[in-house]
DNA sequence: AATCCATGTTTACATGCGTAATTGTTCGCG
DNA sequence: CGCGAACAATTACGCATGTAAACATGGATT
């Protein structure tokens, strides 16, 4: 079952910091996406039912610690994304952002720095 | 309201050739899909109601044409991903896609082109 | 011990989605 | 003109989601 956005928001917080308790995920996020707590608590739930978070007991409260990586939830949403509308293929979608005008001077600046560094491995 | 990733198959039906009847949109996705034609007529109906999509009267049946461009459905999709994951930057994305090994010699060779041509109008 | 508070668990409910069965409508034909 | 076929529109239904209220439980407090 995939991860859905709210509670992708949840998992941001604890991959940034973890283990986190409810209470510090809901001081994170509640006020920015204006949920109360037994928001929080179910995300967390459903979480730990798709073992996408681990609960470990600390007392009378639970520590959340991710187990999905951030990274392969980034791979899977890129590589969807990427499937779906640009036939798989980087450099169509880099293309069209292009032309929309959204890449910034440093965007430029740090694909050139890539492209290079590809090029150096390349010996 | 966002078209749905079902919604979108039929999108890109039309996308490739409008207009288009019900009946030739589920010759194209019904096999490969597994849809009945209910099934397509709902979506047809829910993209009318998300004014995505047109119908015009043809004798007894509907010719339905897009309204909303692939431009830019695309484009709220890749913004969307790129904002979530990525911070809204592009080459955090393309770094991404070279780490994981997903940039073919193909993509890299448009790559550079692309910026190359970007260089070129910076005149 | 009875109570209260902090936490987590269960249940709820509206909405959207995937999928389709059912019902309604309009032509063409006998 | 009435009927059946071809379409479309409506209704349905189970499951996921977003959001939360209600309930349970295990210490802490009086």
């Amino acid at each position: 079952m995939a991860i859905s956005e709210a509670e992708a928001v949840v998992m941001d917080v604890l991959w940034r910091e973890a283990p986190r308790t409810a209470e510090e995920i809901l001081a994170e996020v509640g006020p920015a996406q204006g949920w109360q707590e037994g928001t929080v608590k179910s995300l967390l739930n459903r979480l730990l039912k798709k073992k996408a978070v681990q609960a470990e007991r600390d007392g009378r409260r639970y520590l959340y610690t991710p187990l999905l990586a951030r990274e392969q939830y980034v791979q899977q949403e890129s590589k969807g994304l990427l499937d779906r509308l640009f036939g798989g293929r980087v450099a169509p979608l880099v293309a069209h952002f292009s032309e929309q005008r959204k890449l910034s001077k440093k965007d430029i600046a740090e694909l050139r720095k890539l492209l290079k560094e590809l090029d150096d491995e390349q010996h």
